[in-house]
RNA sequence: UCCCGAGUAGCUCAGGUGGUAGAGCAGGUGACUGUUAAUCACCCUGUCGGGGGUUCGAGUCCCUCCUCGGGAGCCA
């Protein structure tokens, strides 16, 4: 009787009868030896089958496999430098658990982007897709663990919402005799409200956006942080942000050397990520980027381009802090310095990643923000509960909302954001 | 929405100045006792994105629509 492993468990097992289950790969031949290479999620296994050390019937299987068969396959455990991994199976019988027609759509070869997106439920067996997931696995636990070792609240927010968060575009969908519910763009609003009640929270989950955007940074569902901490200023916020970037790398680079490798990401670059990131408040910037030969003046928002001229002499995320108010949302806190400008702060990451968090100290003054929401024409009567927050027992308060996927991208070092999620949501793409 | 680029075999692509479509991979058959996206021989594969136009003749030139990619804007 053998035992069944995984195949990255079978170093543990050298020697020893043992059966695995996975799916076909690759399939060689050369007269009386075959290799069978399976996948099962955990990586890549050779195995051997020799005519003259197995039965017929066993033999003549080998005749019926296709690419992605699924086989439960036993055999011998041998330590061998010519196989992937180290480790290959002498076998010693093969069972066929689930065919596979030959029109299966993935090959081993290069294919193009559409293709692939439309054959996205097969694309996830390739190494490079397990790679990538494992990788925003391993994002998302350490995300949990940063904010569980400081005490943090995990807060879940309302995907269906009345019509309240950002300016860009709404998703809508009927909602019984209310009228239209929206889906979250941010849950930001609601983590304000939590952060009076706990103190210091986190939201993770998805968000919505309906802009008509086509670039590589851009999905129209996608995974949201948003951490709020009561009686955090500005500088805090920063600090916290740096800290929980640089944490997450960090991570990575130690607990995910295989997939990186898999990835081909160059590791000297994410090694050296650590707080303090540099700080360049805006009109600085401005200045510098006028230095540089740009166009803008100050009270633009900075385009793609300006923030890459900032990035580029830097090895490191970088944060872009205190921007026009007329550039930033309604409830960014007017920075008393200077008020043309709000304390927030964009988070830049290098390498032409671009922005990944966008964070700032809330404005806490009733009066103040009720004459925002009135002068960005929003719907008064939807933020009630909010402006309340402002009433009873207001206090100041700062957050960040961390997009998932670009993270994912940066620290993967792959050029588009709809590999670094299973089933990506794009202006064009519903399915599969 | 705007600006570029692309759409040819199941997949990835090549097809100067218009003359009736081709390569690799995949697939089929056979050979091979250590292959690594195996190799070798032979075989199969087409609504050239849709529609309209110019022409004796259009994959190729013109118009139009559709789809995809990249970028801008917006943002995480």
């Amino acid at each position: 009787m053998s035992d069944s492993a995984r195949i990255n468990e079978l170093g543990a097992h050298a020697g020893a009868s043992v059966t695995v289950r996975g799916w076909v790969t690759h399939l060689r031949s050369s007269g009386k030896v075959a290799f069978i290479v399976l996948r099962d999620g955990t990586g890549i296994l050779q195995t051997v089958l020799v005519k003259n050390q197995v039965p017929p019937d066993v033999w003549e299987r080998f005749a019926e496999l296709t690419q992605e068969t699924c086989l439960a396959v036993t055999g011998e455990v041998k330590a061998d430098a010519r196989a992937p991994g180290g480790y290959e199976l002498g076998l010693t019988n093969v069972e066929i658990i689930g065919t596979s027609p030959l029109d299966y759509p993935i090959q081993p070869k290069e294919h193009g982007v559409d293709f692939l997106l439309d054959n996205r439920h097969f694309w996830l067996r390739t190494p490079r897709q397990v790679a990538i997931m494992r990788i925003r696995n391993e994002i998302e636990m350490a995300i949990h663990d940063f904010f569980y070792q400081r005490d943090f609240l995990r807060v879940d927010t309302p995907i269906l919402t009345a019509a309240i968060g950002e300016r860009s575009g709404l998703f809508s969908t009927e909602y019984f005799e209310e009228g239209n519910a929206y889906l979250a763009q941010t849950g930001q609003l609601y983590g304000e409200a939590a952060a009076a009640a706990f103190g210091k929270i986190y939201t993770f989950g998805p968000t919505f956006r309906a802009e008509k955007s086509k670039t590589r940074r851009h999905l129209t569902e996608f995974w949201m942080i948003e951490p709020e901490v009561a009686f955090a200023d500005t500088h805090d916020n920063m600090r916290l942000q740096e800290d929980f970037v640089s944490f997450l790398v960090q991570r990575v680079v130690e607990r995910r050397k295989d997939e990186l490798k898999e990835l081909e990401r160059d590791i000297t670059k994410l090694e050296h990520i650590s707080a303090p990131f540099p700080r360049i408040d805006y009109t600085d910037a401005v200045a510098t980027l006028q230095k540089k030969g740009s166009s803008v003046q100050w009270g633009d928002d900075l385009g793609a381009e300006d923030e890459a001229l900032l990035v580029e002499d830097y090895d490191r995320p970088i944060f872009i802090m205190n921007y026009p108010k007329e550039a930033k949302a309604f409830y960014m806190k007017e920075n008393p310095d200077d008020p043309r400008t709000v304390l927030c702060n964009d988070c830049l990451a290098p390498e032409g990643y671009g922005e990944i968090i966008g964070g700032s100290q809330r404005e806490d003054d009733y009066d103040k923000i009720l004459h925002r929401i009135r002068e960005e024409k929003l719907p008064e009567d939807a933020y009630d509960w909010y402006l309340a927050l402002r009433k009873y027992g207001t206090f100041p308060h700062s957050g960040f909302g961390l997009g998932l996927e670009r993270t994912v991208a940066w620290i993967c070092g792959v050029q588009h954001i709809r590999e670094c999620i299973p089933f990506p949501r794009m202006m064009h793409r519903l399915r599969p």
